[in-house]
DNA sequence: CGCTTTTGACCAGCGC
DNA sequence: GCGCTGGTCAAAAGCG
């Protein structure tokens, strides 16, 4: 792993005097009375090697804490994601049955003949010819907002009416029930309920596809569908998504910093993220005067009190 | 007035 | 057969 993320020292500039001016004069002056002083120069050398010493061993601790950090998170975003896949793979085990009855009712609408992913494996999928038309599921997250907003409205584009709203047995939130209104050939439906661990967040499950290309015109954020990547079936929200998703593609220079611990271990495995991330941050520092001169400080007043 | 939301009733699958 | 559960229907209410 280490390979991958690349070298994340810190490379702390250890000799801060140099690109700071002006040089103070105090310092010259006793530099120079440092010279006709050898045995005290001597000691100041001592002083300084030893310093750089210690700031040579800080380095490479806080390398390996960063090191660490990044382990644990990537440990953390892995089971994320297998809680994940497997209560996925439970929802589509429990309503495969009810999946193969809804495709009779699309069937039967349209005349078409669809399917569920759920209803057949990959293997099927590819063997079976009325696979060429597949109603598609996806799974997005929203995070909410407004804590007081029950109205499990998600703005994801598209124009929905609700037709009906549960209590589930799984979820203390209810569920509500959307079908696309934009369109009356347009039989997606979507289900939204709140995350029972993080009541903050919604998550909508969308079932079908659109026919049309209707959406509103505000589409500010991005969403990461954890099931499909297909840009016909994934909604484009207003309010930040998340969620376990794996679209690689996905610009993330809009989801802002506070979503970087969102980001997907897959994401954050990539080198070129990290590197650029660290890339950023060691660039950030050097360019930062105040942190220069605040090192700078910080280093000339340790071995101010050390002459002392 | 037309559209959307609410909400209780209804239906079908499933397990016992 | 019965109860539980998820999904849907449809009448009534709300809203602009």
């Amino acid at each position: 792993m280490d390979s991958k993320r690349g070298n994340i020292s810190l490379d702390l500039n250890l000799n801060p005097f140099k690109d700071i001016n002006p040089t103070p004069k105090r310092e010259f002056n006793q530099v120079s009375q440092l010279e006709q002083d050898l045995p005290v120069k001597d000691e100041i050398t001592g002083v300084l090697v030893e310093e750089l010493n210690r700031m040579a061993t800080e380095n490479k601790k806080l390398t390996e804490m960063v090191t660490l950090a990044y382990q644990r998170y990537d440990a953390l975003q892995r089971q994320i994601n297998d809680l994940r896949s497997k209560s996925s793979e439970k929802e589509h085990v429990m309503s495969r049955k009810r999946k193969a009855e809804s495709e009779d009712y699309y069937n039967n609408l349209t005349g078409i003949n669809k399917n569920t992913e759920s209803s057949f494996s990959d293997d099927e999928a590819c063997r079976t010819p009325r696979q060429n038309i597949r109603i598609k599921n996806s799974t997005s997250y929203f995070r909410n907002t407004d804590p007081s907003d029950k109205s499990l409205v998600v703005k994801d584009g598209y124009q929905w009416r609700k037709y009906g709203q549960k209590v589930t047995r799984d979820n203390p939130f209810p569920r509500a029930y959307f079908r696309c209104s934009y369109a009356p050939s347009c039989q997606v439906k979507k289900k939204v309920q709140r995350s029972a661990d993080d009541p903050s967040i919604l998550v909508a499950s969308y079932e079908g596809e659109h026919n049309h290309n209707h959406k509103h015109h505000t589409q500010a954020a991005l969403t990461f569908s954890s099931t499909t990547c297909d840009p016909a079936l994934v909604p484009a929200p207003t309010s930040i998504a998340v969620s376990g998703g794996s679209c690689k593609n996905s610009d993330l220079s809009h989801a802002g910093i506070s979503n970087n611990a969102k980001m997907t271990a897959q994401q954050l495995e990539t080198p070129t993220v990290q590197q650029i991330l660290l890339q950023h941050m060691a660039s950030s520092l050097k360019r930062d005067p105040n942190f220069a001169e605040a090192l700078a400080t910080a280093l000339s007043g340790r071995s101010y009190n050390a002459w002392t």
